[in-house]
DNA sequence: GAGTATGCTTCCGCTGAGCGAAAGGGTGAG
DNA sequence: CTCACCCTTTCGCTCAGCGGAAGCATACTC
């Protein structure tokens, strides 16, 4: 999940934390030597741990006899600083978003080479999309991504340039054409997509700025179709990021 | 925060949790000194299990020397099947609500004997009001509250109507009142509340049935003013729910 | 400037919490 | 019945963890 040093470690607290690690969108539950197995640990030591963990609330055992993360870990969870000013602040801007769009909206930050989406809105008349919060997802195939990407850091840029995968026909792989797209983004405003996350699926993003003017997130949002009310869209984006961005508190810590 | 049996321990595991335990939504960050105050250990023993849970992402140290939780339990946490389940399906339902009514909606579950927020949408045209996801609050002083309490197995009904705290002017803090209140809740399938969580707000509130009929949440709205509209407030939120319900996944876990 | 307070980090020798092998128990398949 | 799988408990050895103490750094007072 995390920088996990994988290595079972010697200590304890590296242990617990391996047990821990072993839960992954794709495993929310696991028995007690699932649990051992994917921690690299001895069965005693995993069960003498988790018994403690489930003991304090950390996990929880249900009727099947495997384990999934307790309540305890949620309320934990919900006290990082994850851009939990940022999603404060922007809540009511996507409800409106959302309501004058009836798309799904996208809130989200970027996470190293990759893109976190920290809120999303999807209503029934959405276009289905594969992002969760919490998602992980790559740059250059999402609106969202291009926008962060066109203002990320050099290094940044360059990394992810030289690491175009293939998800759809429709996607970018092209170092050279992605670059010239994310100079337009930088001087029209915006970043769009086509097709090249999901098909049948595209999406318009914008910039949100704090009052230094640094871009600390984006906005985007999917549709099925950009053709028709691509300028719509873009307007009522930027209006939303302007207002978030005016609301935000001084410093946000990352 | 939790059931944190206070004391110590001797585990290291219990340590490391003591230590997570510290943090809580009054206390986000906290300086090494506090974390080692507040779960009661040596700082030499904070220190070192604090600077492995750093390096793992399970803390992170802003700036100022102070931890935050890390992006790493935020991710674990999200995890957590709590109502997991519930909140992705009804997450666009809960979105319609909002288009048709731009008020501020709940989800809510019962937790012990008081109501757990698990989702939550606010519009800039919504009533400001207390409840956050992942806040839980006094069962008799809301709309979801109301519903869920009337529905709560008799002992749960028993001890929230023995200890009936006020908040405002207008809270219930008679138990013969409630309790018919409750009566009523049954009857007519709704639960209203008028200023007595907060002044300025009233709500309504309507159960959440899977298809066994149990009731598994409640779904609730706030709005300034009850009188002109509850008719209609009421008619969205059964449909809301009746539909939520309806596509409810088969067994939650809990 | 010295003096004081507060918070973080490193060092080090003692010791008991933690370790895993092994054995025991429960369940279900063949 | 055996076999396979998973969970739980016991028990002696030992090394990870413990905390006192001392070393730094920053900040505020006199």
């Amino acid at each position: 999940m995390a920088g996990n040093t994988a290595q079972a470690g010697t200590t304890v607290t590296s242990r617990v934390l391996a047990i821990l690690d072993a839960f992954d969108p794709n495993h929310r539950q696991l028995s007690l030597s699932e649990l051992a197995r994917r921690s690299g640990l001895s069965l005693t030591t995993t069960h003498r741990v988790v018994a403690e963990l489930a003991a304090w609330g950390a996990l929880t055992r249900q009727a099947g006899g495997k384990y999934v993360v307790g309540r305890w870990l949620w309320d934990l969870g919900l006290l990082a600083p994850v851009q939990s000013g940022l999603r404060e602040t922007a809540s009511p801007f996507l409800h409106d978003l959302y309501g004058a769009t009836l798309a799904t909206v996208h809130l989200a930050v970027r996470d190293g080479t990759e893109v976190l989406y920290v809120d999303r809105l999807a209503g029934h008349a959405s276009v289905p999309v594969v992002s969760q919060v919490g998602s992980r997802l790559p740059m250059h195939a999402t609106g969202v991504g291009k926008v962060l990407l066109a203002y990320a850091p050099e290094p940044v840029r360059l990394a992810v340039l030289s690491q175009l995968t293939r998800i759809t026909a429709h996607t970018i792989t092209q170092p050279g054409l992605l670059s010239r797209q994310l100079g337009r983004v930088l001087r029209e405003g915006f970043a769009q997509t086509s097709e090249e996350m999901s098909l049948g699926a595209c999406s318009v993003a914008v910039p949100i700025r704090d009052r230094t003017g640094a871009v600390v997130a984006a906005l985007g949002i999917v549709v099925p179709d950009l053709r028709r009310d691509r300028p719509r869209l873009v307007s009522a984006l930027q209006v939303a990021a302007q207002g978030i961005g005016r609301s935000l508190p001084e410093a946000a810590s990352s």
